[in-house]
DNA sequence: TAGATTGTTAATCGATTAACAATC
DNA sequence: TAGATTGTTAATCGATTAACAATC
């Protein structure tokens, strides 16, 4: 089966079968089955095995799927098989932290311009890169050819800097500000405010209802 | 009706749900329909009532929610009428940035202790927390009565903290590590990851598939 | 060949949405 | 009273899982 429409929740699942697959390759595991991964990933195997089988046939039949091959393949449909540049809007604490991490750069993710309008942080670096002022942020986004914006800025501004991001041309957006956002059809968004994770849990503490 | 099995999905509604009543409080609205709800937090107002619904009766037909009265029941819904106690567990960048966060004590979460294993992290404090090393963890964890975990730590050592905090009883464990973990079914897991989130939106770009 | 495992269809399960009587 | 809005049932939609023929 070639795409229909892919739901969110199958693309959100590729990223998680690439990074386990990745450890396979690096432990030189040469083929897994959809029934190793669901055991490894907590997932149904036939779930695993549509998810895949949305995008092409990638596995052999008696065998299971040739993990590099499953690899490759996996990168291609995320767009990994080429470099996706990132804007950081809001270098304070979080924003700092996420730029150090930059464990996506194997996936050739990279944040390549970080922007704040604190006049401290401004002209500083964070890891060789320059905070820029944040009235720079349509210019160097168009210039950089800069694709996805990740907003760490406080609450109350994130709404303005998403309508930047937006008016530059960004075509994706993971915020981090515990708002919802509104942007044109055209431009995908994640939230990943974790505190509404964090607060959610709250529920399941027992003397609490189950 | 009152409650059966409630879904996850109606539980991580709550907070946003909570978070923008807050808002309105703050702005002194006494009541707020489902209608309205629905069209700021981009929801299905049906979706809306129906999630409220599982926990009582909290509105009034003809006129909407009482903003005050929702929050206080919403609050006793996620227990969070109670203080919540939190350990914070890898004192790394992202770690730091969380801990300095705590936007969630005026929702009476509180990270309270934090732990690392590296020499130079003990003992230091970050904002009148003194880093305790993860052989204390089981001990601090009973005495201070803390019933959340948040993992920071790298990927590798992900699963062995999860170990300890189940060995020291806590209930529920927030995830930022790109890992699944395997812990008992009464501990209830969130993943935060949020490299996870990135890599997924690449997906969207423009020049891949639609 | 016999055993394993895919790709895919059909069945199931669960979550979202529509519709509306009840009622403020 | 007329208009608004809830709580809830029924309808719809979509996602997960089971089952199995095809085939390595």
């Amino acid at each position: 089966m070639k795409s229909d429409k892919i739901s969110d929740a199958v693309v959100r699942r590729l990223p998680v079968y690439l990074r386990f697959l990745n450890e396979l390759s690096h432990r030189e595991v040469l083929t897994v089955s959809s029934q190793e991964l669901g055991q490894k990933l907590d997932l149904n195997p036939a779930q695993i095995r549509k998810d895949l089988a949305y995008f092409g046939d990638f596995g052999r039949k008696g065998i299971g799927y040739d993990v590099s091959y499953l690899i490759e393949k996996i990168r291609q449909i995320l767009n990994l098989d080429q470099q996706i540049n990132v804007a950081l809007v809001g270098a304070g604490n979080l924003g700092q932290a996420l730029s150090n991490y930059n464990t996506y750069v194997k996936d050739n993710m990279r944040i390549i311009a970080i922007f704040d309008d604190s006049p401290d942080k401004v002209g500083q670096k964070v890891k060789d890169i320059t905070i820029q002022p944040i009235d720079e942020l349509e210019k160097t986004v168009r210039d950089k050819h800069i694709k996805i914006g990740i907003i760490t800025v406080p609450d109350v501004e994130a709404q303005r800097v998403a309508d930047q991001l937006v008016a530059a041309g960004i075509e994706a957006i993971l915020n981090f500000a515990p708002t919802i956002l509104k942007v044109p059809s055209g431009v995908r968004i994640h939230a990943a405010d974790f505190t509404t994770d964090l607060i959610s849990l709250a529920y399941y503490l027992q003397g609490g209802k189950e």
